[in-house]
DNA sequence: ATGGATGCAAAGGGTTTGCAGACGA
DNA sequence: TCGTCTGCAAACCCTTTGCATCCAT
């Protein structure tokens, strides 16, 4: 994602509005790293904006990812969609138990070379993706089964 | 996953009972490569199960899950958990126009030399996903928004 | 001034929960 | 028989839709 005046430049050339709620959005998102829903983009956004609705920010992350400004990426196991400002390649870190996405720019050389042929496919681009336990979720290992929810720990 | 009769035993070993729903789910997914969701499913059980329930199916679904026998696959673009009974390494070609999963035996070598080295992680797999698009939705390709793959995902 | 954006509420799809009755071991 | 499974319905979560009002351009 570019800065929050390119990314609103970019939505006045589009002929789209450019509200206070989609600058606060823009604003949460060009540096955050921590994958977040748009539930926890919202609950973010209610301090500053105690007006704003979910359906502004839903629709405010949509136009921002027909623009390719951010990225879905999904979960493991979970059900809502997570939003990623990097958009260029890297690659995903996830805690298997709580549900933390942590970005790689470590490169995977020799995996643009390694890509399959499958006859009559097209394939356009890749995606690597690896699991594990973040340090924290290390030591609660194997303690049960009760999860966090993914939503507390909003780290990098 | 293993023969239905290997799930069988083992749903058998786990003290859990092995019901005509539960035996007609292991036949579906023991050849399936199809990457279904719980409805999919459901609706294939219902031919020659009438009465059959979709809380049976993801009852069903849940325990063998927890068993290792299939794992759970994240859709593109989609709500709908996807099951896969194919649980070695293998890598994902994902259609971005119909979501149509398929799996592939090809490796991506020098993967494992090539995992990351975070502190405080440990990392216990990787998932290797191509995006493209199938023979079948190339033709129609820029065409517009009509998805012919089958289900009709819901999404923007 | 004007048409897109906002926000409320309600609907929608997939999944989970609660419980009476059914049935595998 | 006993304890689990089934299946109905309703609840739940995330997301989308409809519409009157509002505001950025």
């Amino acid at each position: 994602m570019h800065s929050v005046e390119a990314v609103v430049e970019s939505f006045r050339q589009r002929g789209l509005r450019v509200t206070p709620q989609r600058r606060a959005i823009f604003e949460l998102l060009v540096s955050d790293a921590s994958h977040p829903t748009a539930e926890e983009l919202y609950q973010r956004l209610l301090p500053r904006m105690p007006d704003v609705s979910r359906m502004t920010v839903y629709n405010t992350l949509h136009e921002l990812v027909s623009m390719g400004e951010i990225v879905e990426v999904e979960g493991e196991g979970e059900v809502a969609i997570r939003y990623d400002p990097n958009t260029g390649r890297h690659n995903h870190l996830v805690c298997l138990r709580c549900h933390t996405i942590m970005d790689i720019d470590h490169d995977v050389p020799g995996l643009d070379a390694a890509r399959p042929v499958v006859p009559g496919y097209q394939i356009v681009r890749h995606q690597v993706t690896f699991y594990g336990y973040c340090p924290n979720c290390q030591q609660v290992e194997g303690a049960g089964a009760a999860e966090s929810g993914g939503r507390a720990a909003t780290k990098g």
